[in-house]
DNA sequence: TTAGGGTTAG
């Protein structure tokens, strides 16, 4: 005989009901509820014999021992036939036994033989009663018994409201609880902060900015703007709806800034794209002392510093986990192996994944992921196999980062056989991102015809990045029938770019299809259509500098513009011949070669070659696709000027190392 | 026993 623990409710239910054959006889027109609080474990027989609800109850201290002799004991009379105790009991008792029995039944049956007795007695009337009885039906998945339950209520107060309205705001009808915020402000009745806060995420859940924003005017006329909690609320409102500087309003508004409405300020940067910023303001709360970044606010910016490409940045914030003590939550250990293997820097990856008492399935694909984005696609096959030795069951992401492995590493048939299998042996049907990796890997191997075989037949619609991976493809084999093709299927989509149009520019000049380029460039400049410059960054001694294309913006760019001379100079000595097919214009070579001269990645390389020493490793995180002219320049300048250089752009990593690319190749 | 806010960990 053990003593209870409140974990073993439900066992103890199991375990009268498998007393023995006997008990399980008389048992089985019964049904029995055992509810713990902290002190006692109240257990609930109801009898379905009877027409009317009919139940009787024992509580026994959670600290005894527990038998079905025990419970015989301390119920002796009624264990048997239960009778109907609200004749036989104290109203107290009566109440509690009905809210204890709401709260572990989940039978529907039940629930509606407790309410239409509740409608014929005259518990209803007890206002306190009521609302008890209406919380305990708000925590059921099903919220008609509770709404059917409020309209029986003659005068519901604002707390009646306010326990539907919780309810409703975290269910599948969120608008319910706006509808009922709105009653009972023309009942004349006053929601208070904890009320309109479950109001406000009620629209965030139905997307209504109108009705968040009468929320929050009516917030302002109660005088509730020195709350904190309902402030973040309105934050994570304003943050939802991509209105960044309505957040940052609210967020400058509050009298006393808590880490949670740090952290909201930081997800909503993150959010809307101001990456750079988060790392900031992480700086900020450090610096300020006035409120410590939590594990919350450590996951964020690891995310942030994963976007970036901020090795330096997310080495800082892994230092501060350590410090505090937050290195053993698994959450954060699976963010930051997807952080530096983002950043290129697979060692350290390996080193928190090894660290990791009990590994899921998530901290499994986040190595394989980041195997594979850094090329490692054989041992990204590796760690699968170990994956499923230690019996963790892969799932959707196991598999994006598996056929990701397999089109970076060029292994067509390992591809097609885990397509084959994630639905055949895990019943994983193939989602976009799945047929996206399949494509890229045919496409790249040259199959183009396949992969758009496999775009045409595949269950789920193609989406405009499909086709765009195709086109990518396309541009690499210099297949300009089928690029036109595809871009059809873009425009069809409605979600042709400025970067598709490039990319089948770049197909015509690579075929040196002259005309069709100077066409296309016609068509484009026609239609107003901008082309997305390219951008990269550059992280040093935890500074990330950002460049555009034929940038003049930095402080250092005479220096800076000196230096890639220099190295242009050098490079040549060396053997690097600039290569032209991937520039728009139809210019001579000298021409073109000067053009090529200033793309961002270049600009970042240099600058990284002006400010280290031989023998370091400089990281450059690039908007677009890197071009076959800077890869051949990458390549060379990682063995004239001793850098071990890793480029990541929108696609992939890139790793040089003494004037070779680990892929050996381009693509 | 009406009872609040942040993390899409890949």
């Amino acid at each position: 005989m053990t003593p209870l623990t409140p974990d073993e409710s439900r066992p103890l239910s199991e375990a009268i009901k498998q007393g023995n054959a006997k008990e399980q006889t008389t048992l089985k027109m019964t049904q029995i509820s055992a509810c713990i609080n902290k002190k006692n474990i109240t257990i609930i027989v109801f009898s379905l014999k009877l027409s009317i609800p009919s139940f009787t109850s024992t509580t026994i201290p959670i600290n005894r021992h527990f038998s079905l002799e025990s419970f015989q004991e301390t119920c002796p009379n009624n264990y048997q036939h239960p009778k109907p105790m609200l004749k036989s009991t104290s109203r107290h008792q009566q109440q509690q036994t009905m809210v204890s029995l709401v709260k572990s039944s989940t039978h529907k049956p039940h629930l509606l033989q407790i309410q239409a007795h509740l409608t014929r007695s005259s518990l209803l009337q007890n206002p306190k009663f009521s609302l008890l009885f209406l919380s305990s039906l708000c925590s059921s998945r099903d919220l008609r018994y509770a709404r059917l339950f409020f309209s029986q209520i003659k005068n519901p107060s604002s707390s009646h409201y306010n326990t539907l309205i919780r309810a409703y705001s975290s269910s599948n009808s969120p608008k319910e609880a706006f509808i009922l915020y709105r009653e009972m402000r023309q009942k004349g009745l006053k929601p208070d902060p904890i009320s309109f806060s479950f109001v406000i995420k009620s629209c965030v859940k139905f997307r209504s900015v109108f009705c968040g924003l009468q929320v929050h005017g009516r917030i302002i006329r109660d005088g509730f703007l020195s709350d904190c909690l309902l402030l973040t609320t309105l934050m994570e409102f304003y943050s939802s709806f991509a209105s960044r500087e309505d957040a940052c309003k609210v967020f400058d508004e509050m009298s006393q800034k808590d880490t949670v409405a740090w952290n909201v300020l930081i997800s909503c940067y993150l959010r809307n794209g101001r990456t750079r910023d988060v790392l900031m303001l992480f700086d900020n709360m450090k610096n300020e002392g006035v409120c410590e970044p939590d594990d919350v606010t450590c996951l964020l910016v690891t995310q942030a510093c994963a976007n970036l490409g901020a090795l330096e940045f997310g080495e800082k914030v892994h230092r501060y986990i350590k410090e505090r003590d937050y290195g053993t939550a698994r959450n954060l250990s699976n963010s930051l192996i997807s952080m530096y293997s983002r950043c290129g820097c697979l060692d350290k990856a390996y080193d928190v994944f090894k660290g990791i008492g009990e590994k899921n399935v998530i901290s499994w694909s986040a190595m394989i992921s980041g195997l594979a984005m850094n090329g490692f696609g054989r041992d990204a096959i590796l760690a699968f196999e170990e994956m499923r030795r230690t019996g963790v069951i892969p799932d959707e992401q196991t598999f994006t980062g598996l056929l990701s492995a397999c089109s970076h590493c060029g292994l067509v048939n390992e591809g097609m056989e885990f397509l084959n299998q994630m639905s055949k042996e895990f019943g994983i049907m193939p989602n976009v991102h799945h047929y996206g990796c399949v494509v890229d890997l045919l496409g790249r191997a040259g199959l183009l015809e396949q992969a758009y075989r496999v775009i045409i037949s595949m269950k789920v619609k193609p989406d405009a990045t499909i086709w765009r991976t195709l086109l990518g493809a396309c541009r690499i084999h210099g297949h300009f029938t089928l690029g036109e093709h595809v871009i059809e299927h873009l425009i069809e989509l409605k979600a042709q770019e400025a970067g598709d149009y490039v990319l089948l520019l770049n197909i015509y000049s690579s075929t040196g299809n002259w005309e069709k380029v100077s066409e296309l460039r016609k068509f484009l400049k026609e239609k107003g259509i901008q082309t997305t410059p390219g951008c990269s960054s550059i992280e040093l001694k935890g500074i990330v500098h950002e460049f555009i294309v034929d940038d003049v913006s930095h402080p250092q760019k005479h220096e800076i513009y000196n230096k890639l001379d220099e190295i242009n100079k050098q490079l040549k000595i060396a053997g690097y011949v600039a290569e032209t097919t991937s520039e728009l214009h139809d210019l001579g070579a000298e021409e073109k070669a000067n053009a090529l001269s200033y793309h961002s990645e270049k600009l970042a390389l240099a600058f990284g070659v002006l400010v280290t020493r031989p023998g370091t490793t400089l990281r450059v995180t690039k908007n677009l696709r890197i071009c076959i002219d800077c890869h051949n320049f990458a390549k060379f300048l990682s063995g004239v000027y001793n850098r071990q250089l890793i480029i990541r752009d929108r696609t992939r990593f890139h790793h040089f190392r003494d004037g070779h690319c680990s892929c050996n190749d381009y693509w």
